[in-house]
DNA sequence: GTGGATCGAGAAAGCGCTTTCTGGCCCACT
DNA sequence: AGTGGGCCAGAAAGCGCTTTCTCGATCCAC
């Protein structure tokens, strides 16, 4: 099949017998045309299926009708979760969403925002942790400042600390801290902790948060307690293996994953080890991403509004920045005691 | 902060002191230019921290490195998986990837082609399965046809019988009837089933393969044997309570839903109302989304390389309709027999 | 030393649209 | 009847870029 040039406003101008101007107004609604010759150009474009070329649209000072949003990781529950509720915003207000996955690559991630900026895309989302990292922090503010000089939007959900954009916060600290305040009350002193990589300041909140309120109570969390592991089902699940393998004696009673999804991969492994949950260990996790309160055992975990995390940074970015100042909207999280936690018994 | 106008090439050249055309040439490689020119040109990019101007570029001639995705729920994991796969070989290809969700509404689904066939975007895919309606597919064929005979191409996963476009189609009877097979071979003969609305083709499919085979071994699968729920977590879950409350006496020994999603939601009702799986019935799911194989008990499906459908879909965009026949690709499901599933007891 | 070939930089023509700006027409008012 | 003011259609000027096309400069061969 030949690729046949598009049909253009010429083409249904001259095809209604008018003017590219009218034609357009006709389109657009813009300005009131003469009846005739307003049917005339519907007729028109409707018969030639025509288009408009939205990047002409653009380039001709039109509107810019698209939102770009970048997470690590599309097929990841948290981060589709999230990506829902920046759609639900984005689709209410006619945008479009260019959703892009870095698969936790920082170069990835600046290139994606210096091809969003390339397409003056509305406003730029950036989702998930930052990578605690100078040289990152740099290359992203140098492709970032530009982009909002020129009137772009930006806005973060979870803390991107060196970047001083409008940001939505989970309390990864607080939520954490609760947490552990709660699995001490059921009697735990015995801890160990899924982590995921250090550099990413998620992973260092919730730690920070969990290892502070443990302190407080006089529990040291002891960094051979702390096992680090991919942010993933297979991290959790491995690193689980790992921590079995190395002290079958003195296991901790309690485990806490610092994120559902390595929740889930623990789990997995404890039963293959014919561990019970939580009978011989009890299992948290953290953001409660839809599926784990149908695990069985159903889990214990944070719960994040993971929708309104997305919407709320979408809102940030359609509501532009009023003030030179960067806001931030926390959001708490709620621990959700379920069936993967219990007194120990040991 | 005010919106300053965006820095655009003729700014690089001005401050670079060449003209437009050697500016354009030096940052796209096109042509030799001198090489203190090529030297100035590209302090000057950097100095101003240029970034080009897509639409301009589209609208040149350039290339369109954007493709579209639809899909029904982006927070499926269903497409998220598929999403992953797309993305991974768009990414490989330097193409940005716009997804949009549809929540299932026809007419955003077709709303969506239009904006894309307005961006111009160099592929568009069609993620999930049809609506069987006539309406529907007249108005989506309108806004199809006239993109590919602009160079546009379209690729689907899943069948979309009224529209022909290349597609990727797991084997969603041959599947269900494989996995029947085996249901049957362990024993059981009384089936429910917990279908999703019954216009999209994926649910028709994998009903047909499934009653077909139970009727091949002499097992009828009645009306009300079959029960349409909504396409998710939620619709299983309603249905399985419905289930229960119709029939305490005359339970099925085994239940098949028509989709993983909707089976998880099942085995909560299930768990809910003290039923043990499968010590009083087994339950069966389709698709093997990756964390099926987490729960406990882990879920008998029929695994779809789900990655692979986005991938080959993506491809198949990528690589032109050579012919005017619509390609097919057919990618078989396997049965993946778990724990979800045993003999009857009764 | 000169003609022809070669190379590379600049001028300019679009790409398809929106949006002034212009100007014709008709109506209302003095 | 004459004139000012609305209205509305058409002409034209960009938006920022790519890409001929043009042409001056350089270089080599004869």
């Amino acid at each position: 099949m030949k690729a046949r040039p598009h049909v253009t406003l010429e083409d249904v101008a001259r095809s209604a017998n008018v003017s590219l101007a009218t034609a357009s107004r006709v389109l657009n609604g813009t300005a009131s045309v003469r009846a005739d010759l307003r049917e005339r150009v519907s007729a028109a474009a409707a018969e030639l299926a025509y288009a408009p070329n939205a990047h002409a649209q653009a380039l001709a000072g039109g509107t810019h009708r698209t939102v770009g949003v970048i997470c690590h990781d599309v097929s990841d529950p948290y981060f589709a979760a999230i990506a829902g509720g920046v759609m639900r915003v984005a689709t209410d207000n006619g945008l479009l969403v260019m959703l892009a996955g870095t698969f936790r690559d920082p170069a990835r991630e600046v290139a994606y925002v210096s091809t969003l900026r390339a397409q003056r895309a509305a406003a730029i989302l950036l989702i998930g942790s930052a990578f605690e990292d100078r040289a990152w922090e740099r290359a992203m503010a140098a492709e970032l400042e530009p982009y909002r000089r020129g009137g772009g939007q930006v806005a973060a959900v979870s803390r991107h600390r060196g970047l001083k954009v409008d940001t939505v916060q989970p309390d990864n600290k607080g939520g954490a801290a609760a947490l552990a305040k709660e699995l001490v009350g059921l009697g735990h002193k015995r801890f160990a902790v899924l982590a995921g990589p250090r550099r990413l300041s998620t992973v260092i909140d919730r730690l920070a948060g969990f290892s502070g309120e443990l302190a407080a109570h006089g529990i040291e969390l002891r960094d051979d307690d702390v096992i680090e592991a991919a942010f993933s089902r297979d991290g959790g699940y491995e690193a689980t293996k790992q921590l079995l393998a190395g002290r079958k004696r003195k296991l901790p009673t309690c485990l806490f994953a610092v994120t559902d999804v390595m929740a889930i991969g623990a789990l997995t492994a404890l039963r293959e080890e014919g561990l019970s949950v939580p009978g011989d260990i009890s299992v948290a996790g953290f953001d409660d991403i839809p599926v784990v309160r149908d695990l069985a055992p159903a889990l214990t975990t944070v719960r994040l509004p993971l929708e309104e995390l997305g919407e709320r940074a979408m809102d940030l970015a359609i509501n532009g920045a009023s003030s030179s100042r960067p806001r931030t909207i926390r959001l708490s999280g709620e621990v959700v005691l379920r069936e993967s936690t219990g007194r120990p018994k040991r």
